[in-house]
DNA sequence: ATGAAAGCGCTAACAA
DNA sequence: TTGTTAGCGCTTTCAT
């Protein structure tokens, strides 16, 4: 019924001139107070709001931002975006979402697409397929057209922008530390997301605490999937080769799974096998047992990225002064590693 | 560096018109296919985009459509948030973002603020806040724009729109009498969604379905909490009233939550104890035992909102048209009530 | 203090 | 077949 009404319908009922109207609206030193008083008067009456359209097309600025997601059934990419949105909206600043279901072809098309003037910079994930393919032109050529892009979780070294990261290996270092001190001799190391450089980070890290401990890497204690089906049999197959004490997950569901499967033959977390997960999401908690894990700060992660390439698009930041933030992760403490006795 | 090129400039690098490369680019049947052919090449040469924000501006279209969701954590809205983004992505729509984290004043602003040629409908849920305020004005003032809106799970009468829901009574009903057939005497029901209206149609259907078969309402064995941290508690208190051996949970990590209990008082479910919850998210999946539940089909809504939103946007339907699509829910059996002898 | 006019990038009705 | 012009809603010189 109402339809929003222009600075051009106000100019004519008030007899005055658009950029009369238009400066009053913007509390311009050149008008009147009277004449102020009055447009804003009418405008507030017909509840006059701007066209945003209008005003991007002016001045170049969207106040929105793209935000690129691989997955946002992933709670962990949900708590990225959460801290993303505080940040944004904060800030004022809108956000266009495109989930790429881990799509090479969907990342390229929307990033294109949405790099004419849509938005005013990028908060993206790299997908899966993209890193298995190592094609990372579209990145670049947005960089190229001066878009401010920042890379959060998966990032790569041939594309040169801000980055929002954990240090993968460090945490996975210290987890499995964490399960030698607590007394295990043989660990396991189980990772569905072999197809990301994280997990292979993840992998790294684990192999190099064994290392670093004089424990020798057994190459039959790895499992490393790109994909969660076969993940059962595996477990199970690697559990008749030699019963382990101690499991390192680089995901969450992997550990719920090799809880289950560990039950099934009768055997207890953590009294018989410890568990360390790695994202801490609603899983862990409420699994039984709760899961001992490393929490990445998926919010943090977001809001940092968020407030960075705000300042960019700003220009409080120069646009090639780029940087790597490192996010620091936590172990968190429950009763998967809760065993009576802790040998040293 | 390669910075967007324009129309403008394309007319003026091959001396013609505006408007020729315009109508050129467009395929027009006015325009010459020599020219034609001129003007592409040098548009793709130079990667030409149209600039999507004058676009909108002039034919009043965004492509755009703007997304309400209450909370991005919670499993169920990411899965109806997939189905959008699917549907949408496409119809060549793009999606806007806002979460409202549950609260009536943030839901107003960003309507109101969006509502002004930036997106072209919406798809929303109402905040827990809104619902308990009972303010439901701005919406009606978005429907008064002829802006299309398509109200997804929790929707209210006092809106005149499209909606797309469960049947959350029937679906609580079946699950009560699912149990009740499956042999539980004293069944007790546990919510901690009561602050919203699909929590207390559950309720409705959880009593309906005992009084159908003749069992008395014991309001000591219903447990109605609008969040969850005095669940342990209450949980114990009521099986210290009575052993029950039967729950229905109306969200996923009561139910995640009723089992701990259950384990910490030596009582096994499903043994001791059957358990029903609803949404299927990943908790039900992985907890232990896997809970039996009742199925959302989130994606589904999502589709299903998405796809009317856009006919209503495309005048594929008439904007008074309103509809109240009903998605149907199923239970999902799992262990959580697979007791060895079945009852009844 | 107010207004006319140009322009953001593009389309479309109308001329030529 | 091509070009001129006006206009989408708004801002911003530059007159007046």
């Amino acid at each position: 019924m109402s339809k929003r009404i222009t600075i051009k319908q106000i100019a004519a009922a008030l007899h005055v001139s658009i950029s009369t109207v238009s400066k009053a609206l913007n509390d311009s030193y050149e008008i009147s107070s009277e004449t102020k008083r009055k447009i804003k008067e009418y405008a507030k009456k017909h509840k006059y709001k701007p066209n945003t359209l209008a005003l991007s097309l002016q001045n170049k600025k969207t106040k929105t931002i793209g935000i690129i997601i691989p997955d946002i059934l992933n709670h962990f990419f949900a708590r990225v975006f959460s801290g993303i949105e505080k940040v944004a909206t904060q800030k004022g600043y809108n956000m266009i979402t495109c989930i790429t279901n881990e799509s090479y072809h969907k990342e390229v098309t929307t990033m294109e697409m949405l790099d004419n003037g849509s938005i005013d910079g990028f908060i993206a994930c790299i997908s899966e397929e993209t890193l298995n393919l190592e094609k990372f032109e579209h990145f670049n050529r947005i960089i190229d057209n001066k878009t401010p892009l920042v890379l959060y979780d998966r990032v790569h070294k041939s594309i040169d922008c801000d980055k929002v990261v954990i240090d993968n290996i460090k945490s996975a270092y210290k987890a499995t530390r964490y399960l030698m001190r607590y007394g295990c001799k043989n660990i396991a190391f189980i990772s569905s997301i072999e197809g990301l450089n994280v997990g292979k980070f993840r992998a790294e890290g684990y192999k190099k605490a064994l290392t670093k401990y004089g424990v020798k890497v057994d190459e039959k204690l790895t499992i490393r999937l790109t994909k969660k089906e076969e993940l059962t049999n595996k477990i199970n197959e690697m559990l008749d080769y030699k019963l382990v004490d101690g499991i390192f997950t680089v995901d969450e569901s992997s550990a719920a799974i090799a809880i289950q499967v560990l039950n099934s033959r009768g055997l207890s977390v953590p009294d018989d096998v410890a568990i360390i997960g790695f994202t801490n999401g609603i899983l862990s908690k409420h699994i039984t047992p709760p899961l001992t894990t490393v929490n990445q700060f998926g919010t943090k992660i977001g809001e940092i990225a968020a407030s960075r390439l705000i300042d960019k698009i700003e220009g409080k930041i120069d646009f090639d002064d780029n940087k790597t933030e490192i996010i620091r992760t936590e172990l968190i403490e429950r009763s998967s590693t809760k065993k009576a006795f802790i040998k040293f």
